[in-house]
DNA sequence: GCCGTTTTCGGCCCGACTGTTTTCAGTCG
């Protein structure tokens, strides 16, 4: 039982407790102690050997037995009896909108729903509108949002969302009411996924601002409407929510709205520890302070009377970057303009849409020093990988490529190599070592156990000639679940081998999770931002890289392609010399 | 159930919107 396990217990139990009516407070110490569990960057198993849980914020002696009972034994005697008490579909039940625990409990009391099924069943035959509370529109909603959560409950990739979003904010901002206008929320703290848009405007007319965002072509549906906010669905079925605030708010309306929860809360509990009260609309002394009112017009302005340095949306997750500000530590955090190259790239050679010299000119073009080549090896047969002499042909054109001077660009002959099924590479070192870098990926056999894919994966970052290894756990966001790996031995074994994790920066992959860099780079782990582009377009996906590095605290340093060209010859030309 | 530089008891972030009811409870973010 691993940490995310844990904290779904935890959430699942929180959930059980609140559908029984349970203090309000008491409910909410279990979901703290959830997302405190979700932070810990150890095994958990470490945390309670060493003693350590009682210092992780959130979890109490209660708490802690319950999570050593989990862990230790596999077993929570009081998590069974909640499971006996409360029938499991009423959670399935609390996911639909406008559904709470509240609600839930009455109708499961009153006719023993226990299925969204049951449910409809209810509203459809008029019994549901017998209970107190539920009129006819309370019953429309349900109906719809069921729809709803069945039509449009995914989320939506964040590079997805990016035109949506963007195309939005720039009708918006050409508005002559609108003073200013801001995305705020996930898609600002730039969160791989994203469940809606959060759009924020200044101006002194909010009433002909909502009535233009509801009218507008891409609104399939406005679900709710007031004089300063409104919710609509769009076509596509994401959801966007606009909210108006008089300009002398919006600092303080955008910093609420970018969230996230958790971090507003964190802020809010800060300002009370201060004397003032900080909700959307300012910042007041709490009752019989003798403060004076703070009046902020830029987020900076606000966190500077919160006595913390800024912090950017992407660190705004939890409470760990507010302890940073505090003490002036936030990172200096990566640019898009700090890359120099990048090492992940694949042409016509295998799957890719372009040739080398096509890649070159692109690479070119957005000022690069250089560009590695990783096409497949000749076990990814569906993505035509490459056998011997197709792979030295390549590198001898790179060579030429590289002597004809004909780009400013440098090509790197790198290769993306299967790490085949019993960790063992795709091609002989003796192949290798022709090579100026090599990152090895998984393509196939993801149905292993954690253990067999752990070691599998060791056993090809203890290859000598090994640079780094390729979208570590294989995961596509929205599609497919990462495959079992033991991600903190994995890091471990990167860095007592000097080897690299990449960061795949396709939209969909963006794969090692950020969650894990920050721990891993101040362990030592040294990051390279790789698009896996198979096409000279998909080169910008290195942007959607520098989002999850950035939520990842890295910094230039961390990062193999910000280094000029020399210091990258030299890291790889080091890294072979240690072969011997 | 957690937590503590006024506290080991008494707080716990705070406001908008909806629907149903005439002053509020529930839900959401």
């Amino acid at each position: 039982m691993d940490k995310h396990d844990v904290a779904r217990i935890l959430e699942d139990i929180a959930l059980f407790l609140s559908i029984q009516g349970e203090n309000p407070f008491k409910v909410r110490a279990y979901q703290n102690a959830a997302r405190s569990i979700e932070d810990i960057d150890e095994a958990i198993e470490t945390l309670i050997a060493e003693n350590r849980l009682k210092d992780v914020p959130g979890v109490g002696d209660k708490i802690r037995w319950k999570i050593e009972a989990l862990v230790l034994k596999g077993s929570l005697p009081f998590y069974e009896k909640l499971k006996k008490e409360v029938p499991p579909g009423l959670l399935e039940l609390m996911d639909v909108p406008s559904l709470g625990a509240k609600k839930v409990k009455q109708i499961y009391d009153a006719f023993e729903i226990q299925s969204v099924e049951q449910l409809v069943e209810a509203c459809e035959n008029g019994q549901l509108s017998t209970l107190k509370g539920f009129g006819p529109k309370t019953i429309e909603n349900i109906l719809r949002n069921i729809e709803n959560l069945k039509a449009y409950g995914k989320r939506m990739l964040w590079w997805d969302a990016k035109k949506l979003a963007y195309a939005m904010r720039e009708k918006l901002s050409k508005l002559k009411q609108v003073k200013k206008v801001e995305i705020a929320g996930s898609f600002r703290r730039k969160l791989e996924t994203v469940g809606d848009l959060d759009f924020l405007v200044a101006s002194n007319d909010p009433e002909f601002v909502m009535n233009w965002f509801s009218k507008q072509p891409s609104v399939e549906k406005v679900q709710a409407r007031g004089p300063t906010k409104s919710s609509v669905r769009l076509k596509g079925g994401l959801q966007a929510d606009l909210r108006v605030v008089p300009e002398e708010e919006f600092a303080y309306a955008l910093l609420y709205f970018t969230g996230s929860k958790d971090f507003d809360i964190f802020l809010r509990q800060r300002a009370n520890q201060l004397g003032f009260t900080l909700n959307e609309y300012g910042m007041q002394p709490l009752l019989g302070k003798r403060k004076k009112n703070p009046v902020c017009k830029t987020e900076e302005a606000i966190f500077q009377s919160l006595k913390l340095s800024y912090i950017p949306p992407e660190l705004r997750e939890g409470a760990a970057s507010i302890d940073a500000a505090e003490k002036g530590k936030l990172p200096k955090l990566v640019e898009e303009q700090d890359l120099r190259g990048t090492f992940h790239c694949h042409t016509a050679d295998s799957d890719g849409h372009n040739t080398l010299t096509e890649m070159a000119a692109a690479a070119e073009e957005l000022k690069w020093e250089y560009l590695g080549i990783a096409d497949h090896s000749k076990s990814s047969y569906q993505a035509n990988g490459m056998d011997e002499k197709r792979l030295f042909n390549q590198i001898d054109r790179i060579k030429e490529i590289n002597q004809s001077r004909k780009f400013k660009v440098y090509l790197l002959a790198g290769l993306e190599c299967d790490i085949l099924n019993d960790g063992t590479l795709d091609f002989p070192n003796e192949v290798l070592k022709h090579l100026d870098y090599v990152i090895t990926s998984v393509h196939r056999s993801f149905k292993m156990s954690e253990k067999e894919m752990t070691a599998r994966l060791i056993k090809a970052i203890e290859n000598p000639f090994t640079t780094m290894i390729g979208h570590v756990t294989g995961r596509l966001l929205l599609r497919r679940d990462p495959y079992l790996v033991n991600l903190p031995k994995i890091i471990d074994a990167c860095i007592a081998n000097g080897k690299i994790i990449e960061l795949n920066a396709y939209p969909s992959r963006l794969d090692m999770d950020w969650r894990f860099w920050h721990h891993a780079a101040e362990k030592g782990l040294m990051c390279s931002i790789n698009p896996d582009a198979h096409s000279t377009d998909e080169l910008q996906y290195c942007s959607a890289g520098i989002n999850c590095a950035r939520k990842g605290w890295l910094e230039k340093k961390h990062i193999l392609n910000t280094f000029p060209l020399a210091k990258v010859k030299s890291y790889l030309l080091e890294n072979k010399q240690n072969t011997h």
